[in-house]
DNA sequence: GTCTATATATTGATAGAC
DNA sequence: GTCTATCAATATATAGAC
């Protein structure tokens, strides 16, 4: 259990990598990330890196993994030490806060996920994984949610966790085009959405109450 | 206005450029695609083509905006010649029906877009402006549909358009992933959600009907 | 485990003839 | 407008020494 001599130092080593890793990809993103380059600021050569990941498919999959680990603990209202029910709007709502402080990171994920659409791509197989559990944790969360009343209990859990996900997703594909896109204030739209907020009993009346632009929606000014 | 002579014939052959490069993407995808190959589809060395476009990427964006004319032509509720109000869910929905056929082409566009997020990428214009674009119309056809009485009144029309188009990329991103998502049934539930079909006057009740698992949501089983 | 050096492979871009 | 031929620019992957 207790690694003994080269092999913790191998361990070890890896650490630093992945760590150092996703500092820099989170500031320079993903097209300027060469293996080169994170071999140099850890202090080994591009061979010397490749040595402890094989491929430079792997490298990345090892650090979108290490992310989802940080990110998991910090932000996973599913798979927290449990006292109360899980919040997850609140958790997927820091989530965002936090990935906008950290562009690189989403503009990897984003890039990745889109190459390895691919069948045959080396991370297929870890995105294909990652959406399924996502969703299942997040349906998972919504039933808690429900049963402790705090989500409306005629929600479809199932569905409500995809609309999560591809919301989460295509928010940060527009924010990356316009930072002035507060996804944050979009998922506390769409919360207000499920419990009704402003839209039960209202259904029919034509125009009343327009003209109120919301805050902080750019883009609307064009042809 | 009329184009004469040899000037006709390029503007001939670029069209059958685009439309057989649309062929071949739609069915092979992005990343097998290169220059050369649709070159050779349309019986022109390498350098023929380019001589078009220039570069690869401006390729590309032509056949992308060629896609958003074909497409817009069809599904946009909001161009289209207007005798009623628009129907943006009706459209959308058409759209990603359609996009299912065409998986290739979902692909280059989520390649491209993640690539083009870096502002010096020749296509980063593009996509800034086509997301601006697809947000006010969306927005105008919300209000229209507002002032109809097909949309509740109280909803946002600029926030309720960025989650639209957020929702469509996220589940293509989804779908790509696994063809078992159905985009239009959860855009479906996504309106059924808007109109308040099974959210108003039950906010806390709870736990009660549960258990009706959705048809069509798959990797709810994983770890 | 780590390095140096090099192979390899794409494939987009360019020069210049026809 | 179109071709042939060639270049060039990356980076990743590998061989083999230490």
């Amino acid at each position: 259990m207790a690694p003994r001599g080269s092999y913790a130092k191998g361990i070890a080593k890896r650490e630093e990598i992945l760590n150092t890793a996703l500092d820099i990809v989170a500031r320079v993103g993903y097209s300027r990330t060469t293996v080169r380059e994170l071999a140099q600021a850890v202090g080994l050569s591009q061979p010397g890196l490749l040595h402890y990941f094989g491929t430079k498919e792997q490298l990345f999959i090892e650090i979108l993994r290490r992310r989802d680990q940080v990110d998991e603990a910090e932000y996973s209202p599913a798979t927290r030490t449990a006292d109360g029910p899980p919040d997850l709007f609140g958790g997927v709502t820091s989530l965002v806060d936090h990935n906008a402080q950290v562009p690189g990171l989403v503009q990897l994920y984003s890039r990745f996920s889109s190459e390895a659409t691919e069948e045959s791509h080396p991370a297929h197989e870890y995105f294909r994984d990652r959406y399924a559990t996502a969703r299942a944790g997040g349906a998972a969360a919504i039933r808690e949610q429900q049963e402790a009343g705090t989500l409306p209990a005629s929600l479809d859990a199932d569905r409500l966790a995809v609309l999560m996900f591809a919301l989460i997703d295509g928010l940060q594909s527009q924010w990356m085009y316009d930072s002035e896109i507060d996804m944050a204030d979009q998922l506390a739209y769409f919360r207000a959405l499920l419990t009704g907020e402003t839209t039960c009993a209202e259904t029919d009346l034509p125009s009343a109450g327009r003209g109120k632009s919301s805050p902080k929606m750019p883009g609307s000014g064009e042809s």
